[in-house]
Parts: C-alpha cells; structure tokens; sequence
DNA sequence: GCCAACGTTGGC
DNA sequence: GCCAACGTTGGC
C-alpha cells in the first residue's frame, strides 16, 4: 500500500467535481518524475490525498483512491488540447494516467497553513519551498495524520 | 500580479 | 554534455 498526494487547481477539476463523477482520469500530468510515480509505483487501491493548489485556501480538501493501471493519456495525441505532445505516438506514447475515485470529502480543508504549522507533517515534501511537484510520494504516518486532522 | 524555484529546451 | 534562456508552478 502506498500513499500519494496529488495536486489539481479547483478551476481545473475539483473534489466536488470528484465526488460527483465518482472517478476521474487524472490526465494531463506533463513532468516525467510524477508520470514515473503512475507509471511504476502507483497500484490500484493506493490511497490518494486530493489536493487544491491555486484556491482559496490551499490545501487537502479530501480523500481519494487509485481505480485503473496506468494507461496512455489520451490528451497528448488531440492536437486541439492543451496537453497535445508533437513527440508522443500511439506506438510510443510519452504520458499516462491513472483512474482516481473519489472516496471523501474534508469539510473543511487541512489547509496549507495547518499543514505548515504541525510538527508532525513538518518533513512532507509539500512544505519544503520550491517543491512544485505535482504528484508526490506520502507517508503512512503523514497521511493518516492528515486524516486526523480533517 | 509578483516572483522565486526549478524543469525543459536548444545552441554550441 | 554544458548552460543560458525560457516557461511553468504555485504561494502570497
């Protein structure tokens, strides 16, 4: 079992948005370290920390899980998306995704400001400046802190 | 909107 | 393979 905290802007795709389609295919991750994580480490059933960068507040603003095995992504072939590669083929796709499936929503968020703040979560690759990486590997002891938080 | 951090690109 | 230029991320 692993744990995983992956970030999304809420004008992009939401927890709400998560919890109404029940699973979403989190597409559009364009950085090799975080396609690595779905690619190689993630497994079906791996917990998920959904978190909102770029809202109001920033945060973890629920629980998700891993639903599918990594497949293509399909947006890097639609030369009318934005996430269109010129270098992926179907023959040699460069980008995957994975399902994700909603499992709860936290009302309210652990914000960015609590996770800072607590000694415990002190070590998270969130809170270190500069950290931008879009799908990050989490511990057991730090997520399930942050489930006792929410 | 600013700007620091950092990944990617491309010339050499 | 170096590294400067450039683009993106994301908190504030």
């Amino acid at each position: 079992m692993n744990y995983w905290l992956m970030k999304v802007e809420p004008d992009t795709y939401s927890i709400d948005d998560l919890a109404r389609d029940g699973v979403y295919a989190w597409d559009g991750v364009r950085n090799y370290q975080a396609r690595n994580f779905m690619r190689d480490a993630m497994r079906v059933g791996d917990k998920v920390l959904f978190y909102a960068s770029n809202a109001k507040p920033s945060g973890v603003v629920g629980l998700a899980k891993i639903a599918s095995v990594p497949r293509a992504d399909p947006t890097q072939f639609d030369q009318s998306s934005h996430y269109f590669d010129q270098k992926a083929t179907t023959e040699k796709p460069r980008w995957v995704l994975v399902d994700v499936a909603f499992v709860k929503k936290f009302a309210p968020p652990v914000t960015l400001a609590e996770i800072k703040l607590d000694p415990t979560l002190a070590g998270m690759l969130l809170v270190r400046p500069g950290q931008r990486l879009s799908i990050q590997s989490v511990t057991k002891k730090h997520y399930e802190h942050i489930v006792q938080l929410a």
